[in-house]
DNA sequence: CAGTGGTCTAGACCACGGT
DNA sequence: CCGTGGTCTAGACCACTGG
């Protein structure tokens, strides 16, 4: 009885795998080309290229042409942070999801909002003020800022049930963005909205989002004292 | 003079991006099928294929067989958290970079980091305690425990001028590892050698490494104060 | 059962970049 | 120049899954 499968692409990557973390191939090694792996395995260069090329992707191994394929030395490694909506993630952990608007009002952007995210001084922008809770505990206290050039409909919204960042999604989807993540000590108002100590340190996340070149929003999210963020890679 | 270049997977990928963008395919929409498409960019399906993977990898569509292809309704954002050696990362900011063994110890694993990292208890580990500078001022304090069942030959390392990540990364690459982050307030520890005022809060990045199934290290990586993390999606 | 994506093939041409 | 990876093609079969 033959089990034979017909090698695939993943047959590939995890044997190229194997025999890296085997140190058959060691760090900064010469790999057989595309050519000579086809023959080995059986299978079209096509296959072995793309075994190859997710491999690649994940820094495994570098490629070049000419000089061909080498097992990287130094791999930057890659941990993927997952950002989900918060009620999403807060009903991921079993918990009741409640949503609270503190604030709201349309001003002029203040110069440092500014000069953060690109906006003309004294654009007007929607400042807002959310509470999102677990289960009634606190949870992230989240101050926002909306480009109403962008989102011109944002002045429509209503934000009393429903957070921005939910609504903005529906809205702008698939825009591009950049993160920061620092610890920060609670001021007056985190310490009252997150029931922690003023000065105790926090987690928080900034946020700034364009749309195709256009920047529409800047979200600083600052977490419940204990707060930890997980990934793997 | 045709200008036309052969229609290409990455014509196709951004052709469709930009519908994607524009509503002309709104969320949740169903995408023609991979024929369909191939018909109208005139390649070939798998040119296509290629596309949409790419777009499914990235989260922007979901892909089914029989059903199709749709846009994506509630993409799940994925962040890219590049974690490179701290000598790179610090030499990257044109920073002279100095490292300094603190403290070296082989003892038996304290029962919260066997519990930690899945060991037995009392196995031996070698205990590090390091400090990573950026022009001369601290800018991590590092806290490692290591494995020696998985690593032995680590007893014999010599962590006096190069770090012990670095040397993980040599003896046991491509591992695969979990990291969580958070925000901690400054122990007398750590205000001493990150020069911070105690109880300020700091930025920690925590992450344990198994090598095939192994756990290898569990390392704690405390941040100068004002540290923040960056990254782009 | 039949439609749709998932993958493989064998061959081809191209583009980059050492030599 | 010419070897190596990058990509495309046209066709084929498979595997999952909705109806």
């Amino acid at each position: 009885m033959q089990e034979q499968k017909r090698t695939g692409f993943q047959d590939v990557r995890d044997e190229v795998l194997r025999r890296i973390e085997d140190r058959i191939w060691p760090q900064g090694a010469l790999l057989p080309t595309e050519l000579e792996l086809a023959t080995e395995f059986g299978c079209a260069r096509a296959t072995v290229n793309r075994a190859l090329r997710e491999l690649a992707e994940r820094g495994i191994i570098d490629r070049k042409r000419k000089s061909g394929t080498r097992v990287a030395v130094a791999p930057v490694k890659q941990a993927k942070l997952e950002i989900a909506v918060m009620r999403q993630q807060i009903e991921e952990i079993n918990a009741t999801y409640r949503y609270a608007l503190v604030k709201q009002q349309q001003i002029p952007a203040p110069s440092w909002l500014a000069s953060q995210i690109g906006l003309q001084a004294g654009a007007q922008v929607l400042h807002l003020h959310c509470m999102h809770y677990a289960d009634n505990r606190p949870f992230q206290f989240e101050e926002r800022w909306i480009n109403i050039d962008a989102v011109p409909q944002v002045v429509e919204a209503d934000f009393s049930h429903t957070g921005p960042n939910e609504w903005l999604l529906a809205e702008v989807p698939f825009s591009n963005a950049e993160i920061t993540l620092s610890a920060v000590a609670a001021n007056a108002q985190l310490a009252e909205f997150l029931t922690s100590s003023p000065g105790a340190p926090l987690f928080q996340m900034e946020r700034t989002t364009w749309f195709q070149q256009q920047p529409v929003t800047f979200v600083r999210m600052t977490f419940h004292p204990g707060y930890r963020m997980s990934t793997q890679y």
